[in-house]
DNA sequence: AATGAATGAGTCTTCATTCAT
DNA sequence: AATGAATGAAGACTCATTCAT
């Protein structure tokens, strides 16, 4: 578990874990098989990664990172309405094309029982960033007033499962969700016209 | 004749596999602790049940069954208003009150890779039997239009995903998340009053 | 284990057995599938046998038995010259016939160490037969003079060896090794005709 | 370079696999007493073995390969007289000294049902072997024409044979068997001298 | 006698992890 | 750092046998 160097390795291992993993599943990936796929020995993943879990907690991590860069993108853009459709459509299309990483993710809880869990950084991160955006647009009336932290929380968490039914459970019928949930989420989100009502005090 | 079949014995036995998976996690649980616990012999467990993971799906199934159930009936309560803070926090309530279950639904997509999967019948009833209301109660004018099946697989991913987020990985502070999803649900949900404006086409 | 008293369903089993173990093999035969070939529960199988062992037990002794009363048959036909072909053919014929038995009846040996070996009755009694008219044979000068116990066993092991070999491990050409057989016997067992020259002192 | 393959643990494992074998039987050896009395962890036999089975075929084959060289060089010494005792004698003084393996060449029949069979390379080899030789004898005139590939069946399964019934099943009476056997052997294989009179056509 | 649900001992095999080279 | 042979703990599952009905 010596802090190893050759950072291309660590890559290829990371590489070959995700795709091992998305074929065989957690229990049925071999960290033998990880190695070869990785053209390293199997001790090598060792000098890089604590742990089988460890793999998994790397992968799930670097995807959180990818995603908060991806949508940070997105609302960092200045305009004069919250890019609420753009967002959503980012995130679907990002974790679209991530999707075996995605039933990763749901793992690690399952994995242990209700022992202590606590989050990957990558969570909080991603959830922190994209609070204070929203945060930032509720500020200029942009995007009706929420508990911004909770509002993260719930985006996220909205579109992780209309990610996961949709690509991995439904019948791929991904445009019909991903319509609904954007005329959804406008509903919820888009502050009143004028003269407009708003519907909860 | 011999011993008749005890459907008692299986109700035990799915009991004990609850409280054990739900202390050990899948990987840890081992079937001979939870014959014990049921107080049956290790092979026993095999006549009512194909294998562990066919524990976990009868366990899920169950709990969908259940949810099912008690949303249909605060459902069909007939309001003039459509029932939506009732309907969330019932789902919230069953589900916090549920929790172990809760982590081992989350298994089971990661135990197989992107292999096919089935999702249990559960989950289908579970989301039609809510559609078929959501869609009686757009008919009536109680909630805006959306597609019915998305929207119930929308209210149930997001309640889930509350949850999971409040109860198991966050701080415990479930009312602020309930209040939260409450404001943005009713707000996304609720018909425009008259003279109100929709902000979808 | 109580002496049970149908005889055809102690036919049924001991069938059912032979079949499933043919298919099977020793170890890969379960006797739950052996009730159901023979149409009885689980239970009553031990009713007729005291044990999985007993099964092969009863089937090689009932085989032994009768190619025991067969070969007596033919040796018994009162001849002028000892009938060596009909003999071996008739044993050929019958163990080909017999062949899934044929593999049972050389489990008995390795199923246990070099622990005490105790041969099936049918064994011996089929064994002594053999030599009894072996030896009158002898004594009439229709067959050269060896002991007769002996020439009985190598009659029969060659003629299982052959079938073995022919039947089960070799290509079937059962003709070619028949024909050998025969001649060797025939060449071992003849007695010399008058000027002839015994090879052997 | 990590740890370098031992060829000689191969050969320790192989021995103790036959020793517990021997003594427990097939299906009474547990890999991990073979493991222990071998000297390495359980786990390692399975670098070497792919099975339990896979090492009764492979103790099976080895005894064969050395049964091979020893008859050869018996029946490669050049003779004017064909070696049929000396032979004979070799095989069983051989298979007496093994007698452990013996019950286990027996086993691999029955083990498997009726299914495909597939024998040994080793099996082939002894038997291609011996033909070779016996036809060599043949041509010089010290043997009687017989078919030279069922011949070699034949004296192979006799001994086999002999060597059981004499060793494992009988009284150990050898000398007894031996002998019988030696004096058929050379009837059916020695050439008539001259004057002599074949009695097979 | 017959049944077949229940038992529970028993073990082969896997594979994450270690460590000698 | 890299290797990959060695380790050995761990457990799901089977199935011969029993016995309550």
């Amino acid at each position: 578990m010596a802090r190893a160097i050759d950072p291309q390795k660590k890559a290829d291992i990371l590489a070959a874990a995700r795709a091992v993993f998305a074929e065989q599943g957690f229990v049925g990936a071999r960290i033998a098989d990880i190695a070869t796929r990785a053209g390293v020995a199997t001790g090598t993943v060792y000098l890089y990664f604590a742990s089988k879990e460890a793999l998994v907690a790397a992968l799930v991590d670097d995807l959180l990172s990818r995603l908060t860069v991806e949508l940070c993108a997105v609302l960092d853009r200045p305009t004069t309405v919250a890019p609420i459709d753009e967002t959503i459509r980012a995130a679907l299309a990002f974790l679209l094309s991530e999707r075996d990483l995605l039933s990763l993710q749901r793992l690690d809880l399952g994995l242990k029982g209700l022992a202590p869990y606590r989050p990957l950084p990558g969570y909080r991160q991603l959830w922190q960033e994209l609070a204070t955006r929203l945060a930032a647009r509720m500020a200029q009336g942009q995007i009706r007033r929420y508990d911004p932290l909770t509002l993260a929380a719930l985006l996220i968490g909205t579109v992780e499962w209309v990610a996961e039914i949709g690509l991995l459970r439904g019948d791929g019928d991904v445009a019909k969700y991903e319509a609904t949930v954007l005329q959804v989420m406008n509903q919820a989100l888009l502050p009143p016209e004028e003269g407009g009502v708003s519907r909860v005090a």
